[in-house]
RNA sequence: GGGCUUGUGGCUUAGCCAGGAUAGAGCGCCGGGCUUCUAACCCGGAUGUCGAGGGUUCGAAUCCCUCCAGGCCCGCCA
């Protein structure tokens, strides 16, 4: 099984006032084992014993401990369940709870207390401190390495025409999570699995042959596959016996023609070098493209399917295929068609039984269209005893007039939106920054217009389909990625007129205490992002951190106040600074330090 | 038709899996704030039957059931 982290954290977005924080963790020590596995930062460490403690003090065999929002760090409304089996008052009972728990010594340093029915945990004034400390060091939120091998799949788009605002949504997701699990000292492999085999690329190996193709000069050659893929099959349309030459394609390059190989692995080529240079502007590296037919070639297929062909569930009338029926599946999951070659979905399980071998965590982003058929790749893999992946799925992004296809050309690709994004932000530098040199200019507008382009798809929950809206996709102001960035080069610049200051934690304001208080939950955030896979989680953080940095900035002076006070506000600042900029790589966004 | 999924102010959205303190935000709207650490900012105001209806519970946006609406899937495509 995937070695996943014990689900001992809570990971729920209560994003409220200014003072509450979005990432409540929520105790649940029904699912701990009791070693506390898979809990790294000092805050969770320091949650989990606050649980144990609960849980011994009120005998319960699970006790939950929420978010304590305006009111607290943590907050257990244990009393309420105990209320009808003790038959007494949920406030007298969290009282008592709360005397109980303060008198322990392994509770020392966090301020408890009842509150009505509820009994609220606060952390003292020396946890705040270390916390605060930690969160000025480089690395924050990081952890030390682990052993687990992760590998990690995203985007592998059909490399038959350019990436479009479809598929960045898998690469920003896939890339993101890729960035969290290096944070968390995960060893990890990101690969691109390049389908490379498939009917579409059939045609547009068939395109090349037979549509006359007038070169534009200066075209990417994704975008050239695109318009070849696109006239082919309008003329596959209009000549439908032409659909056999395509099925003599897949034939020819499934048993290793050379010559047609050859033809594939070039078209492929060409478009894959386009997305490299897309993937590069988006900020997402690839470690490793795996080709589909490499699976072939290797004979892995041929093992799988042969060792599929001996299970139960097995069926062989012509076609190849699993009834798995048993598991809920209505259709046939087909593996090998009559004429003997395989479909895509045998290939897959080659790649994911390599997957499974050579990694133990097995991690795949794929959009909401491949869930059928990633749960019978599940079931499966199951069956054959390897180790099924954790899937990711996104739902569709599409245009106001409708859905985007690559075969009918209706799309808007990431170049194109890459562009005019970075056209506006450098309208918007120019204006504000007119002093800045040329190549200044240029690099903070491409470096803002990837924060406004991740950020405006990462911050949305990967289960809401959405449709793509240039208004959105350009705005600079609250709730996006140059948001944060600006707060973040704020802080820059108070640091840099600050000079050398001392460590001081002394907050006396309420903004400071709130701004101080999210910061330190910042590790917790991490753990969460990388044990849910969500993504999404770490933007609404960073984005609240940035509201609170922007609120503090706004009422309490830094730079013009003196003595402990200066060096406590500078101290906020430098740790506001850090994990902003440590948030923001996470995300792929460059903290830029001036904007 | 079956399966999966989404539905939260005019628009976009967080919270839902693991039920608890006044349902948080942003845009837009109304009204304020730049001789003061970067106004890509801040403050205040109006705006909500949490799709509808039942149920469970001391307590439901959150869990269960039914229904309605949108998206995706149901190929010997990938």
């Amino acid at each position: 099984m995937p070695t996943r982290p014990a689900r001992a954290w809570r990971s729920s977005l209560t994003t409220s006032r200014r003072d509450r924080c979005s990432i409540p963790p929520l105790v649940v020590l029904r699912h701990c084992s009791g070693t506390g596995r898979g809990i790294e930062s000092m805050l969770s460490r320091l949650y989990f014993s606050i649980g144990a403690a609960l849980k011994e003090v009120c005998g319960q065999d699970e006790v939950f401990l929420a978010d304590g929002g305006a009111h607290a760090d943590l907050a257990s409304t244990v009393a309420f369940s105990l209320a009808k089996k003790m038959r007494r008052p949920p406030a007298e009972i969290a009282r008592d709870i709360a005397a109980r728990l303060s008198q322990r010594a392994d509770m020392e340093g966090i301020l408890i207390e009842a509150a009505g029915p509820y009994i609220n945990f606060q952390l003292g004034p020396a946890i705040q401190e270390r916390a605060i400390q930690d969160a000025t060091h480089p690395g924050y939120g990081s952890f030390p390495p682990r052993q687990e091998r992760v590998v990690l799949e995203h985007t592998s788009a059909n490399p038959n025409g350019p990436l479009h605002v479809g598929h960045i949504r898998n690469t920003i997701i896939g890339d993101t999570l890729a960035r969290c699990l290096r944070k968390a000292g995960y060893p990890l492999e990101v690969q691109y699995y390049v389908n490379d085999m498939g009917r579409q690329i059939a045609i547009v190996v068939w395109g090349f042959q037979n549509i006359p193709d007038n070169p534009v000069p200066g075209e990417k050659g994704d975008h050239h596959v695109a318009r070849i893929y696109i006239a082919a099959n309008r003329e596959l349309e209009k000549r439908p016996e032409c659909v056999a030459e395509v099925d003599r394609l897949m034939q020819l390059v499934e048993s290793g023609d050379p010559a047609t190989v050859r033809l594939f692995r070039s078209a492929v080529t060409e478009c894959l070098e386009g997305f490299r240079v897309t993937l590069d502007r988006l900020g997402a590296k690839h470690d490793r493209f795996v080709w589909e037919s490499d699976f072939i070639r290797n004979g892995d297929t041929e093992r799988v399917l042969s060792k599929i062909s001996h299970m139960e569930e097995c069926r062989h009338d012509g076609k190849l295929w699993l009834d798995l029926s048993a598991f809920g599946f209505a259709k046939e999951y087909v593996l090998r068609r009559s004429d003997g070659t395989s479909v895509y979905a045998a290939r897959d399980l080659a790649y994911h039984t390599w997957k499974s071998r050579n990694y133990d965590r097995v991690i795949d982003v794929l959009g909401a269209d491949h869930k059928l058929i990633g749960a019978q790749l599940v079931t499966t893999l199951r069956l054959l005893g390897e180790r099924p992946p954790e899937i990711v799925h996104f739902e569709f992004v599409s245009l106001p007039e409708g859905s985007m296809s690559t075969r009918a050309g209706t799309f808007v690709s990431a170049d194109d939106l890459l562009d005019e994004v970075t056209r506006r932000a450098y309208g918007e530098v120019a204006s504000r920054r007119p002093e800045l040199p040329e190549a200044q200019k240029e690099e903070i507008a491409r470096s803002v217009a990837l924060a406004a382009i991740r950020y405006d798809i990462v911050k949305i929950s990967p289960d809401k389909s959405t449709v793509f809206d240039w208004k959105e996709a350009l705005d600079f102001e609250r709730q996006s990625g140059p948001y944060i960035q600006y707060a973040h080069a704020r802080a820059c610049s108070i640091l840099e007129k600050a000079g050398t200051f001392g460590f001081a934690y002394a907050p006396e304001d309420p903004h400071e205490l709130a701004l101080a208080r999210h910061i330190i939950r910042f590790p917790l955030v991490m753990e969460n992002v990388v044990r849910d896979l969500k993504p999404h989680i770490l933007a609404a953080y960073a984005r609240e951190l940035a509201d609170l940095f922007n609120t503090f900035y706004h009422f309490v002076p830094v730079l013009r106040s003196e003595g402990t006070a200066r060096d406590s506000r500078l101290t906020l600042v430098r740790a506001t600074q850090n994990t902003l900029a440590e948030a923001l790589q996470a995300l792929g966004i460059v903290p830029l330090a001036t904007m």
